[in-house]
DNA sequence: TCTCACACCTTTGAAGTGG
DNA sequence: CCACTTCAAAGGTGTGAGA
């Protein structure tokens, strides 16, 4: 009923891709590596947007929220909170591609497979975190400025499924073995242990 | 013959603001005239077989990737 | 807890070759 | 122009040591 606001702008859709994948990851839960220099994400955080004016600019962002208000720790096999969160440092990450037309942003899916995890602040472009905090990603649709569009409604969105807590090593064993499975830059590991049989002859 | 006089390719990439340069061409204009190449290559210092190698090569790239997107949705 | 150098992989991308 | 290939350099993995 409140729809017809928007001048008959079709609502803006975000959605998570590989959701599967989050998911099995999830039930670990995930874990993401922080470092000084900056760690990139796995899984990739990737979108599919629709409902955009095709012939209208937009850019669009990626940051990281806080999920809850505490400090965690891996306690014999388990994440158990401990302690007070400390203050967001508020980063954000806008991807390369912006800004750029509405129907460049929905003819694929939209990857962040760039975006970079740091606990120090200074590194440009990069998102700064707090280690053992619990995150969740967003992901904003925002308009260039003039173009007249008045409202857009929910032009962002909260992912629930990538929450993950970050880290300055990994702590669960499970995870490791997951991320070094699925992450192809990460073959090494897992054809080195299965290379245990293969003696010279 | 054994090692020796074995040619191996150097490998050169443009510096950065080449690229940015390029790219930001590219996205507004996937086709590049002879005299806009021309203008290109001397402002980037690159030679001119050198911005149509690549404006080449980026509209593979382009479609490439456009038609893996579309094959895994 | 955090940092850093490795080893070991992948991906990248200008140039090569042919159509 | 397009199609694909070539093949090192660039750079992303977790590791395991040492703070």
């Amino acid at each position: 009923a409140h729809q017809a606001a928007s001048e008959g702008d079709p609502l803006v859709s975000i959605q998570l891709e590989q959701q599967d994948l989050w998911e099995e990851f999830k039930t670990c839960p995930t874990e993401m590596v922080i470092t000084r220099q900056g760690r990139r994400m796995f899984p990739i955080v990737t979108v599919s947007v629709k409902g955009l004016r095709p012939e209208a600019m937009y850019s669009v962002f990626m940051d990281l929220i806080l999920v809850d208000n505490h400090r965690w720790r891996y306690v014999r096999g388990k994440w158990v909170s401990s302690g007070k969160a400390d203050k967001p440092h508020g980063t954000i990450y806008r991807h390369p591609d912006s800004p750029h037309y509405g129907s460049h942003w929905m003819k694929s899916p939209i990857s962040f497979n760039r975006v970079k995890l740091t606990n120090r602040m200074g590194e440009g472009g990069h998102l700064v975190l707090n280690s053992l905090h619990k995150y969740e990603a967003r992901v904003h649709v925002v308009p260039e400025q003039g173009q007249r569009i008045d409202r857009l409604p929910c032009n962002w969105k909260s992912l629930p499924e990538t929450q993950f807590i970050a880290v300055t090593a990994y702590q669960n064993e499970d995870l490791t073995r997951l991320k070094i499975l699925r992450n192809p830059y990460a073959k090494a590991f897992s054809d080195k242990k299965t290379r245990v049989s293969v003696s010279e002859e | 013959e054994s090692n020796s006089t074995k040619k191996r390719k150097p490998r050169a990439l443009f510096t950065r603001q080449q690229v940015v340069e390029l790219e930001s061409r590219f996205k507004s204009q996937r086709y590049v005239s002879a005299p806009e190449r021309q203008e290109l290559s001397a402002r980037l210092k690159l030679s001119e077989t050198q911005v149509k190698i690549w404006f080449q090569n980026r509209r593979y790239k382009c479609k490439k990737s456009s038609l893996e997107a579309a094959a895994q949705g």
